[in-house]
DNA sequence: CCTGAAAAGACGCGCCC
DNA sequence: GGGCGCGTCTTTTCAGG
């Protein structure tokens, strides 16, 4: 499952992700190659599982998500029941864009994307209403300074 | 710029989030409608900057980012050149990936995805060095729980 | 606003170097 | 490994209802 990146698949990834609309001609005249070993590089990566996903980013605002909340959580229940409850919620609820189990004293923190305040509330009460939770922060985003799904290719 | 969505624009944005690779075809057969009409929607999504980017979804193992960590940071600087120094510190490091300004007492949250917690270690020491910061609590993710850029469109 | 067809173009693949 | 070229499918445009 690991693979070796050489330098142009690092380049052709880069592509990718700033633009995954443009031709295989274009990205390969910008990496310095030709359709076709570009073609093959990129089927490789996807069989690899190096490129997961073909997706289209939203505006937010547009779809009236307009509050960000970060939330950090404490709980006391480590057993497996508990965390595959808590799992499950998580799973299913649209609006949880990320989670993360965490080292140190928070145990969780997620990314939920809502239209308002009010909202974030709902979920919240929905949420602890269906798994014992010890401690809540949620902490909320004034100001998106940056978001990206680029990763890192390791090449400028 | 705020524009109406209805149902079936609704369902083509969730077609797209889950696999922007599938043909107009297949689309407007998942939404009921046909080749011409999803483009024209598709084509108006775009211009209006619903739809903001195409793109790629890596594998971060594959790429050796294996350490993801979010970071709480409080400072006792509020000045406008302080906040210009850091902003664009942020935006220039390619291993943060978000970036938010937040309500409450902690002040900024990152998420920042390296290859181990020495790489961390480095950004961390590289970006104290380059601005002044009061405050820093690093979270260290041990297992993503659910990752999605898929935001909810409103349609099941 | 949708249908249908037709042009332009990209993909996918085999074959050659 | 890279390059060429062709058949097929998709995207894009545009007539007309």
């Amino acid at each position: 499952m690991s693979v070796r990146l050489d330098r142009i698949d690092r380049k052709i990834l880069a592509e990718l992700q700033s633009d995954a609309a443009q031709s295989l001609d274009e990205i390969a005249k910008k990496v310095g190659s030709s359709k076709t070993p570009v073609w093959n590089r990129v089927r490789k990566m996807r069989e690899a599982g190096v490129i997961r996903q073909n997706t289209v980013l939203l505006n937010a605002e547009a779809l009236g998500l307009e509050a960000c909340f970060f939330v950090l959580i404490r709980t006391s229940e480590h057993e497996a029941e508990w965390q595959r409850k808590f799992l499950q919620a998580l799973r299913v609820r649209p609006e949880v864009l990320e989670a993360h189990r965490l080292a140190g004293d928070i145990d969780y923190i997620l990314k939920v994307q809502v239209t308002n305040a009010r909202a974030y509330d709902e979920f919240y009460q929905a949420l602890i209403s269906e798994v014992k939770i010890h401690n809540v922060t949620a902490l909320l985003s004034m100001e998106e300074i940056k978001s990206t799904t680029a990763l890192p290719v390791g090449v400028d």
